[in-house]
DNA sequence: AGTAGATTAATGGCCGTTCATTAATATATT
DNA sequence: AATATATTAATGAACGGCCATTAATCTACT
């Protein structure tokens, strides 16, 4: 029995297509090479024609992943010509969307699974952790020179605002309580009024 | 050769302990029952004499983590005669205590490792997790009735401030950055301002 | 003597992965 | 247009290894 042919070189796609879906909803560990063929439809070994090992499809999903968050927002590493009220609004909405944009109830793939990366694969994802991180301090320092924010620690200020937007895959239900957009727009003015009555700042480095 | 005897009674309490050690490092399922055994100092098959499995291990562990999450703050339910700014304020401090109170660059262990629960196990872990929604849902709303906040999307709200606190645990390291106490002072203020300047409110239900 | 704690040995099952092979398609050659 | 060759996609069967768990047994302390 042999299964029946798609169109050559839109496998891989597919196969990570369907690996990303069942690493997002059982987490990496939990989901067998087995489990990703029969989900896929082929055997196991058809797998390796694509994929040196499992490692190798975990990276694929995660670098996937990051790219969709940061390439929409990496513009503003350097800062168009919009307000840092705007420039932060945007980096939630953008990340939200990306972040709900798969099903509901959700593993945090990213937390769990990272050291199960090589070190250079693992090193890899970080990086993209790392220009992220990179440009919301950016964004935050920019509102605070011009006055729109308080003087805040920008690692911390940053930390907070991913930290809400990565754990809406936890609860959030898309027919249940607040809607994707009601869900920006209140992220977004608890960040703005929680960035804006800081009294006092912390030391920055560097 | 055979293990030097601990005085009677205490196995548990250590086995618990090194469990937990392991599974907030590792994560469950990348956790076996060998490792655990090794790490305690004995044979995996003695596990068995203190457990029915690996899962009721599991069970233990959350068990125990979330009561010392909640046996702090239970008695905010109802209100004592505190300022529901100082509430707030006891709450994360509480909470954030116990979620660094073990080491550093840990998983995020709930998020992954509910699921390996049967059923009857899940719900009761759920319903601690519940309770503590409740309780500081209760406290926002106190505090929005008595003019402290401003009247804020109560779940979204508490959503927001537990996923702040739960994360730390990903990026807090001891010896870097900031000390739990200014992580505490930062988060307060930030929730504070944050629940402070909303204009218009979200419909509540009950 | 009784019991709590620990052991050895074994079980069946699933895991990721490899290998040799075949089927289907695409490409090049006549 | 027909044929030969190369490439891509998929297969079945097996590998060793680790997994959680069990059973029967033994040891040391009270």
């Amino acid at each position: 029995m042999v299964k029946a042919r798609l169109k050559p070189g839109f496998q891989k796609a597919k196969m990570l297509e369907t690996a990303r879906r069942l690493f997002w909803e059982k987490g990496y560990n939990a989901t067998s090479m087995r489990e990703i063929a029969i989900a896929y439809g082929c055997r196991p070994a058809n797998f390796y024609n694509f994929f040196s090992d499992k490692e190798e499809i975990l990276f694929e999903v995660l670098r996937e992943e990051m790219e969709q968050i940061i390439q929409p927002i990496k513009h503003l590493e350097e800062g168009d010509g919009s307000s840092p009220i705007e420039q932060l609004r945007f980096i939630i909405e953008s990340h939200l969307k990306v972040t709900l944009s798969y099903r509901r109830s959700a593993k945090l793939l990213f937390d769990v699974a990272l050291d199960s990366l090589s070190p250079d694969k693992r090193k890899k994802i970080i990086d993209f952790r790392n220009t992220y991180d990179r440009i919301i301090r950016k964004v935050i320092r920019r509102g605070a020179d011009s006055g729109h924010f308080s003087e805040v620690d920008l690692k911390l200020a940053g930390f907070m605002i991913a930290s809400m937007i990565t754990r809406t895959r936890i609860w959030f239900h898309p027919k249940k309580g607040a809607s994707v957009g009601e869900l920006v727009d209140f992220i977004f003015k608890f960040t703005l009024n929680g960035l804006s009555g800081f009294t006092q700042r912390r030391s920055q480095k560097k």
